[in-house]
DNA sequence: CGGAGCCACGGATTATAATCCGCATCTCAT
DNA sequence: ATGAGATGCGGATTATAATCCGTGGCTCCG
């Protein structure tokens, strides 16, 4: 249902994988709760900005490569 | 401190009166409370991604417009 | 078998995002 | 001078983001 965290979601697993990351490894260097990263990348959960940067700068990429397109949510 | 809110705020506050908009508006527009958009602006807060895209489905652009590169924050 | 790494998932709590008031100031038009 | 529109700003409250636990289920390897 909730069509925008999940993109997200999967967009942050798909780079932290191609990061060779594991959850825990990016909670570490992201200074975020193991658990929760689980959830985000779940799509359970409604991220703010500030984390979104947080997790970017440990992916090396920039926020708005996370972000999917205004389009592709037909919310 | 909060330079990433501040930039934020910059982005939508331009972006809204290119739009035309009071913040009274964009408030109304996107059901986010008046007095919460006035402080999105002055860079008081940090919001979560799905007040991101509320905004910028209003402003008529890609949430990603409104974010800042990483590179343009410096913590 | 046993332990280690990785992940899903939940409950309970804490921090904070977001709301709902309200009042003050300023500009501009009447 | 007055009233309407736009914004700043603050306090108090509610909703929810985020944390801090934990359990259990995998797979892979000794």
């Amino acid at each position: 249902m909730d069509q925008l965290a999940k993109a997200v979601g999967e967009r942050v697993r798909y780079r932290r994988r191609a990061c060779g990351l594991s959850q825990d490894n990016l909670a570490l260097l992201s200074g975020i709760d193991r658990s929760y990263v689980g959830r985000i990348e779940r799509g359970e959960v409604n991220i703010t900005v500030e984390k979104l940067y947080r997790i970017a700068k440990v992916l090396v990429c920039e926020p708005a490569t996370l972000l999917p397109k205004i389009q592709d949510i037909h919310s």
